[in-house]
DNA sequence: TATGAATGAGGTTTCATTCAT
DNA sequence: CATGAATGAAACCTCATTCAT
């Protein structure tokens, strides 16, 4: 069993599935069955392995919607991959939406990238230019993604909330939220 | 100048405005220039005045939605409204939303909370009985609902990642929120 | 209601008869029902304040010793007062001999008192002259003073501790403390 | 050298020869020569330091007295015994009888102990029934226990006290406790 | 005389990190 | 490769005390 990659593992969940995003180096350490000093010594620091896991876990979503966006299929047959796509993977580590949210935004970590990205620019033309056939509604395509990133990230990262607002158990928010995959598509669709 | 007012509203500024959650202290006594022991003196420890300043923003926000809710006007009105007075507080405080996510979802904090909201249920109400008169497509009301918050909601919460990727200054990305007003009335009356 | 002199009496229960002896300044103006600057303004600080208490504690209970020491009346009855008014002083505040213990003897306070206690000189030659009687056993004076203080003394201040032990409420242990006074005087004159 | 034990000892002696029951982790830390956060590393709190170092000094004397009084020997040479093994011990840590009077008595820490001694019980029975046989005068055996714990430990708590009084200096007074020994024997015995 | 506000000294604890093996 | 020991930098909190009415 490979240790740095556990710890990594351990990380990852403890940080984004879990949603302690301020578990000591102690916690990982426990919950990954090793020596404290061992992260010290495969990651050097503590925000240096949060970086590298919060990096990892980007780039796995990037590759997946990239994948998505750069396939050669219909724009609705793309949308409909792109909504499967995004919100299984925001399952997986809805805390790192929450991590972008209160770390990142608020710090200007976000400078460091540079370059706007090609797929999110080749999205958009794709968007646009379905609004000029007609087949989506005409409006501002960044409105077009804000919306369609809200109604799939939104009802994810506050389940918590909504569960307990709205009284539901585990497999029953889950059911709802499969139902949003064909609702989301149909609101922007239609 | 009362300072214990001013502590809160620093504070206040600080964590929900800022954005900067984990603010020690000694910061909040700098920005609000006065000596730290003083917030132990008014406030005992920060955990208590952080939770007074989060109780304060969240019962604001529910007078102002209850005020909306229980107003006696037609429904569609009541909806514009909610939108207005949502939108407009959630740009006062935008990170106390991601605490909720952050802190507040992932330890069980929520729990604490008993009764099921009343003004929620009048309005899921409400949603339903316009669904069954046609003026809103029929849906299960949780989704609309969760639809109406996320609409309304992520935008903000993520706006500095999205001035980012769309590359936008503050005004005009100010001007694509006051659009969206109108626009989320829209997607889910239309 | 003389505020200075509640304080004072306040603390002294405090300190000597609850046993809190390092109770706060807040703790004493609660108790006291005034305001925790106000001990500053009467006793100009915490330390002075029970350093005032202890002494008055201590200058009522060296008056009564006095008293009997220097009473003319036979040594055997002057051996019995000495030890009803010890044992019914040191009930009152039996914390008293604790502080001196831990707080006295450690560091060292007792220097400032430079003199003999000449009701000491008194008793011992006393009880020296009653040795050479015949009336008490023949040993070192100072052997008998101590034995006389320890018998007394020790039962009190340990009374938590012998109550636990042999699981006796505060009735019973009160009439064994008191059956003391007569045993006491036994032991020594026997 | 060990660390861990060196800190352990220390703080012991810090406690409970010298009397310093309020030394600081600081304090405690300089003496021993180490870093300060070493004992929060070892020990997690002071205040877990200060339990352990007392309970250990507790556990020592417990099984002294155990071995005493589970022994099998005539009463008479088992209390001779018990008085030699007491003193001795009392005289390596006087303050920890302090601490018991002042911190414990006053607080109610002693209530976790729940069972009676069984060593206790036993040297109670023995007295009880050296009294029937007449070898010791009658009397009820808790006096019997209480004036030998006072005679033995109060001239030795108060030495600072009475060494000022009677103005001795170390040996002598170490020579007078030495002496008190056989006293003690003969009080309780004549 | 009395008090609420404000301060500063001093203590404890937590935690990431470094050291030495 | 792995670890236990050790360190130092923050951070927090308590409290006596002082200040200004």
């Amino acid at each position: 069993m490979n240790k740095e990659e556990h710890i990594k593992t351990t990380a990852k969940d403890i940080f984004f599935l879990k949603g302690n995003l301020h578990a000591t180096t102690q916690e990982i350490a426990d919950e990954a069955g090793v020596n404290r000093s061992l992260i010290n010594y495969y990651f050097r620091s503590r925000d240096q392995l949060f970086e590298l896991v919060y990096n990892e876990a980007v780039e796995t979503m990037r590759n997946q919607l990239d994948n998505v966006i750069y396939s050669k299929v219909p724009f609705m047959d793309k949308l409909e991959s792109l909504i499967e796509v995004y919100m299984n993977e925001i399952l997986k580590y809805p805390y790192k939406e929450s991590f972008l949210i209160t770390e990142i935004c608020s710090k200007n970590i976000l400078l460091k990238e540079k370059k706007k990205s090609h797929a999110l620019i080749t999205f958009v033309d794709e968007v646009k230019s379905e609004m000029e056939k007609g087949t989506l509604k005409k409006s501002d395509p960044i409105h077009f993604v804000m919306n369609l990133f809200s109604l799939m990230a939104y009802p994810i990262i506050m389940a918590p909330l909504y569960r307990k607002l709205f009284d539901l158990n585990k497999q029953t928010y889950a059911d709802l939220l499969k139902e949003r995959k064909a609702l989301v598509f149909r609101i922007l669709c239609d």
